[in-house]
Order: C-alpha cells, then structure tokens, then sequence
DNA sequence: CCTACCGATCGGTAGG
DNA sequence: CCTACCGATCGGTAGG
C-alpha cells in the first residue's frame, strides 16, 4: 500500500486558498473568490474551515514546522560551519520547494496573522534566523568565516534570498535544490570574484 | 532662501498613506483608516486625491524613478565591474535609506496597481534588474568573476538583499547606508570565508 | 453543501 | 474640508 494520495476536503480548501492568497494577497482574497474557485458556495466554506484566518494559520504554521524539523537535521551533524551553512541552505530550499505556493505565503502574508498567533509566528521566525546566525558565528570563531563580517547582514542577506526564491525559482527548470543551494552557499561562501590564480 | 520643507497636503497625504500601507497592508487598509491618521473625515481625502490606487502609484512610481536616477549615475562612470557593482550598491541604499517607508510600500505593495500601471512598473524593474544584470556579466567577461557563477541566481540574491533591508535596517543605528552597502558588496564579491594566509 | 440572510465596512460621490 | 449618503462587498451564521 502506498500513502494515500487523497487530500481531505479542508486540505484541499487549504491548497486553494493558498493559491489565491499567493496570487492576490490575503487581505484582498474573498471567501467567495475562495468558494468560486472550489465550485461551491462561500457558506458552505465555513464546513470545513472555523475562518479565514485558520487557513492562514494552517498554512504559516505548517511550513514553520517543516523548517524547524529541516534545520534540526543539520545542527545534528558534526563538520566544519560552511558545511553546516550548507546544508542548511540546501534542507530550506528542498522544503520550500515541496510547496513553492505555501512557501510564498508563509513569506508575505504572515502579517495579516491576529496575536496572538502573529508573535509566536515572529518568535519562531526569529529563532529560526538565530540559529543561522550561529552557524555563522560558529565560523568565525573557528577561523574559518573573517571576523570583520558583520553576521546580522550576512544572516538577513541569507534569508531575504532564501526568501525572496518563490518569486522566482521555477521548478520545472533544470536545476534542482540541491544544485541551487549548493549554487547559493557557494556564491556567499567564495563570494563572486575570482580567487587570484 | 533654503528650499521648503513644507509638505503640499497632497504630499502629506501620501507620506501618511505611505506609513499605513507599509504597516497593514495595501488591500488591509481603508481610506478610514488613512482619513483617522490625518484628522479629517474620509471624503474629505478626495479633495487631494482621486482616488485610493492613485497614492500608490505615486509611491511606487516615484521610487522607480529615483532608482533609475541613481543607477544611471554610476553606469556612465569607468571602472572595473566590481567597482560598478559597488557603487550601484551603494546608490539603491541610498535612494531606500531617504524613504525607507516607501520602499517597504514600493517593494511589497506593486502588486495591487491595476493595469496598465501594474505592468509598466513590472518592465521598469526587471529593466532595472537586468542593468545590474549586465554589470555582473561584465565582471565575468573581463575574468573579474568567475565564469561559473549563475547570472540570474547573483542578480537575485543581490536584490532580494536590497529589498529587504527596509525590514530590518535602522537607520538610527550606527551604520551608515554607505557603509551597510560596502559591507554587503563586499561580501557579495570577496565572500564570507577567510582567504588563506 | 445549499438558501437566505446579517451587520459591518468598503471606496467613492453629491453638494455645499 | 464637512454632512449625508450610495451600491457593492465583506466574513460569517442559522437552519436545513
């Protein structure tokens, strides 16, 4: 037997809405653009789902989860920092790409979330982030990374191309994840110029 | 005579537009909301705009402009594309630095202009995008960067970076937009590891 | 999952 | 810049 392919009705109002929200932005996404796209009447919705909201919820939260469980992998592993930043940056954009469409929602939209969903959606995010920074830091310390970086704009420059990737990344072209992030860690890593021959 | 600093109300308007579309949302937030801000009721806003898309097609037009202004100072200079590259660097901090607010506005709210605006903001940026672009292509033709590095994945980690420095840069802090856009294309270019001794 | 409907709020206009 | 107001649309509920 293999894992059911079959997506619950909620599930699938979920996957809906997140592409509505993708395309037009929580806040000016209507249950009835919602409905319509379902074939079924705005009302009949509210079977499935409490509010609008919970599917923001559902969807912030879950790709939140994913992230965290990804990054977890790679802090159990021994090896030097720009190992670890890799693989970091390859277990992210995998998990991004299962689902480029709740991908870019949890990126843009997270703010229409109500408190107190929204602090705790920040406190993860934020918790996230520090964890890459200590990679990072991890690095310099062991003389691998200079020490004149400045580890908030390397981290915030990680995460807003991470970030901004749904816009973007088509999947369907040749380069796979894996190749993307091996592309990005190296470019942040080695940087752009050529190493004097 | 130094010039005026006073703001026409239409401006007023816009800046304080420009702060609540940047907190809620474009589609979140209501001519309400904007009129409460100002001290006025609601209909009165039309007095000095036609209408609520006007405000931000004035904020995002207005900073392409001033983007474009900028980086067409630093192509008509000489220099290697590394220096180029530096100083278009610099130039978008710059131009983000003096509105932060509209920036955040121009960055995440293009998207509810209707068309024909949506569109021509669209050519404006990947214009823009594809001039930096051509700066990073110059570096690879005169072997100052690697003739491996992916074009499109360079071009987008750069912006991504820029566009989202209004989210957590301060300009409070001690860091200077000069010095936040060496730091970051000094990174960009030389990268984070060491070089080795 | 539907019909029928609610109160609230939206962007905007008329007329002063 | 205000009062008064419009038609449209919003998220959501009652009851089946």
């Amino acid at each position: 037997m293999e894992p059911s392919i079959t997506l619950t009705r909620k599930e699938q109002v979920i996957r809906m809405a997140a592409e509505l929200f993708r395309e037009k932005g929580y806040a000016a996404s209507s249950m009835r653009d919602l409905a319509q796209k379902l074939g079924i009447e705005a009302a009949s919705l509210y079977s499935h789902i409490k509010s609008k909201e919970e599917i923001l919820q559902n969807l912030c939260f879950d790709m939140a989860a994913e992230f965290r469980k990804s990054l977890e992998e790679v802090e159990k592993q021994k090896g030097p920092a720009s190992e670890k930043l890799r693989k970091g940056i390859i277990g992210h954009i995998q998990v991004m790409a299962k689902d480029l469409t709740a991908s870019a929602v949890f990126m843009n939209e997270h703010r229409h979330l109500s408190q107190p969903y929204l602090r705790q959606f920040l406190l993860l995010r934020i918790n996230y982030i520090n964890r890459f920074k200590d990679i990072i830091e991890e690095g310099i310390n062991s003389s691998e990374f200079k020490e004149s970086i400045d580890k908030k704009l390397a981290v915030m420059t990680l995460f807003s191309s991470l970030n901004w990737m749904p816009q973007w990344y088509d999947p369907k072209s040749n380069i796979v994840p894996e190749g993307l992030g091996q592309q990005l860690s190296d470019m942040l890593v080695n940087g752009l110029k050529k190493p004097k021959a």
